[in-house]
DNA sequence: CTAGTGGTTAGACCAGTGGTCTAGGAGTGT
DNA sequence: ACACTCCTAGACCACTGGTCTAACCACTAG
């Protein structure tokens, strides 16, 4: 998080320096994002930077968290109140159909869904990026967790793995979904949509685990 | 690839630099691996780097095809001969099993895997990075379409799908699988191999195909 | 023996990186 | 007038990957 005088620094330099963030790390991603790009873009100087973030990474962090609002919408889509298997998957896809709906609507930000999946993958000592890794991961992990209690999600595999697993393929289907989104009709982008749904069920649902024994 | 004379320089130098480079990178990730640090550790001077290899990228394949040889893998493997669906999988499977034996002897470079497969994500504009992906990516392809061929690999999916799916979840599978992989017995290994197959089978197999329709 | 040549080496140097620090401006209270 | 706090700008730091030049070494030709 930005320091905590970051809520008096200016809305319009708030929003700048935001905005530029989110272009320069939605295209470059985190690493090769230049922090002395984005304030001078943003038109801060080094010192007004520093007084009001922690470093690049709670940049970065902060950017996410504004433009990807995951837990927000975990929670409106009722899914850890679900209380049978078919509930379940319907909020899943409900969050799943919001999520394409808003990363459609500006495009620009979809790159910022994959550079936030490579995070998971490196080995950062960062505690703000260490911070939200945990953070997504703990959502993820009450996510399964239900769905194993209302049977939704297979229960022979151990949980770690399926942590990993429904990153890993997130992040695929992520790439895949908004790989030339802008330019796709309505009906193909809710048949990626489909698709993708389709294949999480089958590596996280008891479906699969019923196949394998 | 490293620039021709490359082959002159003397087997103790090409070793000790493959070797600090190797350590470096399986460490920090591509990134943040520092090629002053590699060249200071292996006794080089810049100029003398920049005599041999193109860039810091160059290094980093050069040490991917050495240490992780996945073409003589496959083409050992037989995979891409096999005539059915069962020896198919089966190949699929020893693959796997030399994969496995070979990184659980140098566990030390079992990191450069996943170091290697965040490659695939970063946008990248390096061509030895780009060559070696694209090559990875071939590679993969071929052994997709032989698996439809003969009738082991689904063909519902779009083959992008499928590219992206696949490296995505050997991503997050050997993550999972070589965490503390050094502690483990024997059995816990193999375990994690058999889990990690059936995955792999549960996505990419006609058999998943057969449970969404 | 000298001069030149081509392969090789070391390291000064470059623009750029994320991050620190200090000097001072602007506003307010006394 | 002074001091105090909030805030700002940018010089500066150690480091990054990469370039360039001067010299060294072994060799051959004259």
């Amino acid at each position: 998080m930005p320091l905590a005088r970051y809520k008096n620094l200016a809305a319009e330099r708030k929003e700048a320096i935001l905005r530029a963030a989110a272009h320069e790390f939605a295209e470059k991603g985190y690493e090769r994002a230049s922090l002395n790009r984005m304030i001078k873009e943003a038109g801060l100087s080094k010192g007004t930077f520093y007084y009001y973030f922690e470093d690049k990474a709670d940049l970065f962090v902060t950017v996410l968290r504004g433009k990807l609002p995951w837990e927000v919408w975990l929670s409106e889509s009722g899914l850890l109140g679900s209380d049978d298997e078919t509930s379940f998957w319907r909020c899943l896809r409900a969050l799943d159909l919001r999520k394409y709906a808003y990363l459609g609507q500006y495009s620009d930000i979809a790159r910022l869904v994959d550079t936030a999946h490579d995070l998971t993958a490196s080995h950062f000592d960062n505690p703000s990026l260490a911070d939200y890794v945990a953070e997504r991961e703990a959502e993820t992990r009450r996510v399964i967790e239900h769905g194993r209690r209302v049977g939704a999600v297979r229960g022979d595999l151990p949980l770690q793995l399926l942590l990993n697993l429904w990153a890993g393929i997130a992040r695929s289907l992520s790439e895949w979904i908004f790989k030339d989104w802008h330019v796709l009709s309505q009906v193909e982008r809710s048949q990626r949509g489909d698709i993708a749904f389709e294949t999480v069920q089958r590596v996280i649902g008891v479906a699969g685990q019923e196949v394998a024994a």
